[in-house]
DNA sequence: CGGCCTTTGAAGCTG
DNA sequence: CAGCTTCAAAGGCCG
């Protein structure tokens, strides 16, 4: 509850909350949900092409009319949304965050204090299962909650965030800081940014961190091998991993090493100049959830590519249940808000541009069968 | 090798 | 202020 309204900086999350939907419709699409894996797989595999055409409806005939209203809807609830995210949010993630799989992968949520005070990272350590890519579980690492809680609880939340948010943390170490590195001058403490590591929302690149990340994990007691906050570069974490919102301006994703990143710290010279690193938007409640589910569809199904996949998980989002996308929406706000107190002076603005995408007039529908069968 | 595709949501831009 | 555009992730595909 401190959170949101009240500190102030809700703002943020009002427009989150929007959408949100039917409510009568949550009854269904629970069950599907819960059927999904099974049926709606194959089903997915197969109907994609058909449902594409009726983008309106994704998948879900008998509700579809709901989905109309959903608008209406959404309105309605909207309000109750707020209320509900207060509750929710807070008491959500007390009691665990997304059963089973749900978001049990938000870094930022998990990681609290225990770290920091204990040093329980090691309890990671044993726990998280390095890499487990791929095959369904939860390849993303990190957000195996259990870890994190795995000792302890992980329920500390971030709601706190917001009381101070706005307010420079003073002491917060706890809270936001966790998560996200204060960028110039409050790097104090290294938390655990077991958060970024453990996060999947923002990835790490692939030559990156990954590999020590996990070591830090497994080692437990890793704190000590991370640089000093200080002598990270700017797109690094206070614990030496990279913000994910932060890329090298080059953009080569796919590249972008670790080592790159910290070029611009360690030589300065070298590079020639600042380059400075493209800070990212922080991603919306879809992307977060797009980045939790991404994995799972890929092993559910054979498909790799992500516009497929994105079309699946489309349709999963709209198959959740309210709860379970304002899970992911009070996500989202904290991560604005984080990003906001990280890049103060950031805007959507600065990347505005750089992606030279011509405007898609492309109108996807029908006419071309997106072949996205799965198998 | 870089843009497209595809999704939703947030934010910027435009008229 | 409403409506449109761009960007965020991601990875195969294509020119």
């Amino acid at each position: 509850m401190p959170q949101m309204n009240s500190a102030g900086e809700d703002d943020l999350g009002a427009s989150d909350e929007m959408i949100s939907f039917k409510d009568e419709g949550d009854q269904e699409e629970k069950i599907r949900e819960s059927a999904f894996t099974e049926r709606d797989l194959a089903d997915l595999k197969s109907s994609l092409v058909n449902e594409s055409e009726v983008s309106s409806h994704p998948r879900v005939p008998e509700s579809h009319p709901e989905a109309m209203r959903r608008t209406q809807d959404a309105q309605l609830v909207y309000q109750d949304k707020l209320t509900d995210h207060m509750e929710d949010g807070v008491k959500h993630q007390d009691e665990g965050m997304y059963k089973g799989s749900g978001y049990p992968s938000y870094p930022f949520l998990m990681l609290s204090d225990p770290y920091l005070s204990n040093g329980s990272v090691s309890a990671l350590s044993s726990k998280v299962p390095v890499v487990q890519p791929s095959h369904g579980v939860h390849p993303l690492i990190p957000y195996n909650n259990e870890s994190f809680s795995h000792g302890s609880h992980s329920t500390h939340l971030p709601a706190d965030l917001n009381q101070k948010q706005g307010v420079h943390r003073p002491a917060q170490t706890a809270d936001i800081p966790t998560f996200y590195p204060l960028p110039s001058g409050g790097v104090g403490q290294i938390s655990p940014s077991v958060g970024w590591q453990s996060q999947p929302v923002y990835p790490i690149p692939s030559c990156g961190f990954r590999q020590p990340y996990s070591a830090t994990l497994s080692s437990g007691p890793s704190y000590s091998r991370f640089p000093h906050p200080l002598m990270l570069s700017p797109s690094m974490h206070t614990t030496g991993i990279p913000h994910p919102a932060i890329i090298p301006h080059s953009g080569n994703k796919d590249i972008d090493c670790y080592e790159r990143n910290m070029k611009p710290h360690s030589e300065p010279k070298r590079e020639r100049e600042p380059k400075k690193p493209t800070i990212k938007k922080p991603l919306n409640a879809f992307m977060l959830y797009m980045k939790e589910m991404r994995a799972k569809v890929i092993a559910e199904c054979t498909l790799k590519e992500s516009a497929a996949i994105n079309q699946i998980l489309g349709r999963r989002w709209h198959a959740l249940s309210r709860e379970e996308q304002s899970k992911y929406y009070e996500l989202a706000r904290k991560e604005r808000q984080l990003h906001m107190q990280l890049y103060p002076g950031w805007s959507a603005r600065d990347n505005y541009g750089k992606r030279k995408r011509r405007t898609r007039e492309k109108h996807q529908d029908s006419s071309s069968d997106n072949s996205l069968h799965c198998s």
